[in-house]
DNA sequence: CTTGATCCTCTAGTCGCTAGAGCTTGTAGA
DNA sequence: TCTACAAGCTCTAGCGACTAGAGGATCAAG
């Protein structure tokens, strides 16, 4: 009926540290506990972890998914909210895709340009010294480099 | 024929503290310093400086910018560990780009989809609480969202 | 000589975890 | 019932690349 974090962790596919952080943050419920202080959870919790895992796979932060889990829990509402949400984070994404093509673009003109010969006369070595050569805007923005 | 990091920072468009920062992580050197223990930099700082900037705007880290440095300073030698670490990095881009693709498509489609009704019948939330729809891999490895 | 912009160091915060120390608890087998 | 020991607990610190702020010193112009 009731089973250990340990266990939460293989059914949901979150690893236990993780857990205790989302309850420290406040995605996963404060459980009930044994008379030993150990974490005791049910079926609920599963589900709602594997919501949690699905948004973050999906590239959402914590505090959107603290939104889009209280959205959750008001079936009778509009989804208007959980639409914006939704929507704003794919505009992100895109943003994020477009803004890595260009260095991908830049990336690659610089290594098919490199003579493989010598560091002084390495293409690579010469943009990045001398970047007036290809000054389009990305300076300063968001790079789209990152992690989940 | 000196100046302050305030003129470095304008000079290279780098602000103030990364300066310190870039600093304190070895990218930059330690300068000499006036009476007053404030640092006095000169035309080669901002040479240096643009290069780091170049090198991150392009996504480096600062690990693989540290080694970009020590190669530049060794102009006779083979560019071919240049060519290796440019090219590693955008292979790294490009997984991001992956990535970041796949992420979008099931995001437009989860938007599309939702009929702007109530959240019980939202699919932007059906989705998230029963991925099993939708199990196609992207399930641990990188997401591919950053910074920068 | 005064003003005030700029400089200094140091600490802590960002995000989403992850790693480790050092200790306690639960449970399965003998 | 006892004993291992896996798994649990809390707490602190670290990752990367900065950014923000406190609290005080210094420099350059007028």
């Amino acid at each position: 009926m009731t089973f250990s974090i340990g266990i939460l962790s293989r059914r949901a596919g979150v690893k236990v540290p993780t857990i205790r952080y989302y309850e420290q943050v406040g995605l996963m419920p404060s459980p009930p506990r044994t008379d030993g202080q150990q974490r005791r959870y049910g079926d609920a919790e599963v589900a709602r972890l594997n919501f949690i895992r699905h948004a973050r796979e999906l590239g959402f932060e914590v505090d959107a998914i603290r939104e889009l889990l209280a959205m959750s829990a008001q079936p009778e509402e509009s989804c208007a909210e959980v639409d914006r949400l939704a929507r704003r984070h794919l505009a992100e994404v895109e943003q994020r895709i477009a803004r890595l093509i260009s260095l991908r673009t830049e990336l690659q003109r610089m290594v098919t340009e490199c003579g493989h010969g010598r560091v002084g006369e390495c293409r690579v070595i010469q943009v990045l010294a001398d970047h007036g050569e290809c000054d389009h805007d990305h300076g300063g923005a968001r790079t789209g480099f990152a992690e989940a």
